[in-house]
DNA sequence: ATAAAAGATTGCAGAGACTGCAAACATCTG
DNA sequence: CAGATGTTTGCAGTCTCTGCAATCTTTTAT
């Protein structure tokens, strides 16, 4: 089944790793918009072409994994238990997403720090939550048996989402909170708002 | 103090909405990004320079008086008094503005049909109403006389911007519940979630 | 009424993101 | 080793958006 990655697939996630590092670096020191995909490209060490070969976008690069990652979230939710309140089962797939985050923060912060001071990284995040959003109201109308008419789920999405980001922008500039904390922090501030709902 | 606005004035306007209403037009005739600025310059008769006078990105003529709207709601806040709930006066700011929205409906569907099916313009909505949820934060936080250490205000507003949302959402196809409707019930709902909150 | 100030419009040149295409190149499969 | 398949590259082109300087219009002060 997992067959061992031929020199190929090698090859592409080396170059994807380059681009990458080579764009933060450039971030970091110049400044994401004065960041040209040439500069990038130059510093990897391929052409320009090539960068739109790995990344639909300038932005997805700084946002690249990141984004991969909240998508486990549907995933978790499906492995939690039928007969646990959804709200509380949503509340445990966050939390792992919020335990990765944690243990990656020092990379983390540095995408962060870009995606805060400038707007169009911003603005993509927020494109990518929307998405992310969608598939967890799906997941949750499907796991609470409701037809697409009731609103409740994309509420609690929207909540849990929103949650996960006013956690994640406190936890950003202290660190006296873990991550995982303030978002279980959040949660239950909210539960008694989703508590008649199983 | 209210002068009689000069010609200057007054054709600035003229000119604001004739780029407005022909992109409009362009947009649900050929699709937002099959238009581009010059196909709208020559419809509404100015060169494409000027556009960019009149609106700083295409993606803002679509969203652009709409998002004006949305500010209103920390004004609202500000005039709720103070000794009511932080979520219920939030609710009250947030159901005068479904109320424009309501009786605006013909304008706002043609303007949230494009938003909802063009990556761009939703991103840049996002973007605009993440801008609306730091001030609601920060007036909340005021409000509540908090320091900025918590996380609540935050989390309020955007689980205010949150039941925005997917009211509209929920209003766009359907016309069977009337947009305040929609956005008290998401309110009512969360409520229990807010209630030690003063 | 007229001249000066202030503001708006325009054209031009240019940077920069992104796309389609076709040729060259590398890797994999039998 | 040859053919299939996937990757890289250059090139030409489209489009958004910006700065600048010239021109034209409205306002204001004389």
């Amino acid at each position: 089944m997992t067959q061992e990655p031929g020199l190929r697939e090698r090859k592409k996630k080396q170059t994807a790793d380059r681009i990458e590092t080579a764009a933060m670096d450039l971030f970091e020191k110049d400044g994401f918009d004065a960041t040209t995909i040439d500069d990038i490209a130059t510093a990897a060490d391929i052409s320009s072409r090539t960068f739109f070969h790995y990344f639909p976008t300038k932005e997805d690069v700084v946002l690249g994994d990141y984004a991969a990652r909240l998508s486990r979230v549907t995933e978790s939710l499906k492995e939690q238990p039928v007969d646990s309140p959804a709200w509380t089962a949503l509340g445990v797939a966050f939390a792992e997403v919020a335990n990765d985050y944690e243990v990656q923060h020092q990379q983390l912060r540095r995408r962060f720090q870009i995606m805060m001071t400038t707007g169009s990284v911003f603005a993509r995040n927020l494109q990518l939550q929307a998405g992310w959003e969608d598939a967890v109201a799906e997941a949750l109308e499907e796991r609470m048996k409701l037809g697409s008419g009731d609103i409740l789920p994309r509420l609690m999405a929207a909540s849990a989402l929103g949650a996960m980001r006013s956690s994640v922008r406190h936890w950003l500039p202290t660190t006296n909170q873990s991550l995982p904390d303030l978002v279980q922090d959040c949660f239950t501030q909210l539960e008694a708002g989703f508590k008649p709902a199983l």
